[in-house]
DNA sequence: TGTTGACATTGACGTTACGTAAAGGTGTAT
DNA sequence: ATACACCTTTACGTAACGTCAATGTCAACA
């Protein structure tokens, strides 16, 4: 199959000044060029343009591109295996950006506490390693062990769905808190249904559930300020409506 | 906590000098300048810097993230949310990249058939979803809906161990057939155990085996000069051999 | 106290990978 | 014959920094 320069611009995604600048810089020449003076691209020029989208998609600059393809002991099936290697490497930064987001909302939601380093978990492609090592260390004297680690994991693997069910499940909870507060009442039914839509919602992070657990936690919103902030800036001593509402719902009042 | 320019830039892992273009540009400016003219940023400029390289993560551009950030009704928490979907979105394009390398190489050794555009496939950012409806389509006029589908899917998701075992199995039924070859002999000891190899190596991308489909793709094997060329060029004549003793294999013999 | 060395500052020019005209030739379809 | 969608080269524009250069600041050490 032979192709003009408008054409394989548009089989491969890219523009023809792209094509034109690339064949300027020797980097990908046409297979001739025909009687009028136009590019014409073959086979060959196909799978090449492949390969250099794949560098570029790794950030390659052109230059080195033309050097390591023009060598002549150039394995491409050797680089297409290397690719595969780094795009899967890059796929597991985008998890870990993405696990960095889904913090960084808990904690701005002011759920969670978060490091100015987590902020930027993720960004640095070369770093990663190291940062895996430092990190991981930082974040198990924080937390605990598996606490954090799991409950991305598990955001992490939601699908679409699960996630707006979470996300709806978060404003159901603030809600219904809301509502009861009103009541004043923490033993009564709203109450104790926002303590019930609060385990629930715990159940996305945490792999099983104690009475107990959820009644530390609690305790924490209102011993923690950064915590306590999150409820009370929504209405003032939600905080400690909910915690007492958990209490009687665990059971672990008094 | 309050950072020079250079802590900040160690932090969130860029330049010093990206800092003082972010300055200049003003998409992020200092919290103050002390008495000696040095850049002090405080805790909000680490939250935008971390906001900024979300928006630079996806491609936006500097003076886009700025008209968006110091919009007065921005909002970050759904900023970030958006940043999560589109990640997502970026992830399942590194998939296909991904399935587009296998794919090119099983093709580039002979033993599946490509398209041209199904070597660029992932690559373009925007067209995704038409090519996905139009690729979907040829794809299943060729190989027949789910075969290829799955195969990918399966690749895709192997573990590097697995992938391993794989690469590892393929170099061993080469060699094992070309011992065999030696022989003469497909009903021989080697030649059985090649067979029998290759049938392992079907099972990384067939759901199901059956002795039919096996029988029928040696025939391809020898039918398609695409395919007998990749056995041939290791050695005139292996084609053929192979599709005989995977015939007395799956006793489809005549 | 003087000097070293790691920091900071503001210019200012360079670079990469194209985008975007401008000015003009080519091919074929009506 | 002319329209129209192609193609060409030339050339200047651009985004997001990298990379000097020249100079000021500050804590520490001989």
């Amino acid at each position: 199959m032979e192709y003009t320069v408008q054409e394989l611009s548009r089989l491969a995604g890219v523009s023809t000044r792209t094509l034109r600048y690339y064949d300027e810089i020797g980097v990908l020449k046409p297979a001739r060029i025909n009687s009028s003076g136009y590019r014409i691209y073959g086979e060959a020029e196909v799978d090449k343009l492949q390969q250099i989208l794949f560098y570029g998609e790794l950030d390659v600059e052109l230059r080195t591109i033309k050097k390591i393809m023009s060598s002549d002991n150039f394995d491409s099936i050797a680089a297409l295996r290397e690719h595969r290697e780094k795009l899967l490497a890059e796929r597991k930064r985008l998890d870990k950006l993405i696990a960095t987001i889904d913090k960084t909302i808990q904690s701005k939601e002011g759920r969670i506490i978060m490091s100015d380093r987590e902020k930027f978990e993720g960004f640095k492609r070369e770093l990663i390693e190291e940062n895996e090592r430092k990190y991981g260390k930082e974040a198990r004297e924080k937390y605990g062990d598996q606490a954090v680690d799991r409950s991305n994991e598990k955001l992490l693997n939601m699908t679409p769905e699960d996630y707006a069910r979470f996300e709806k499940l978060s404003s159901e909870l603030m809600e219904t808190l809301k509502e009861a507060f009103k009541t004043g009442d923490p033993a009564g039914e709203l109450a104790q249904k926002a303590a019930d839509l609060h385990r629930q919602w715990l159940s996305f992070f945490w792999d099983s559930y104690t009475r107990e657990a959820h009644a530390g936690l609690a305790q924490m919103y209102v011993d923690d300020e950064r915590f306590t902030e999150y409820y009370d800036k929504e209405q003032p001593g939600l905080a400690k409506f909910l915690r007492d509402a958990i209490h009687i719902y665990t059971g672990m009042k008094k």
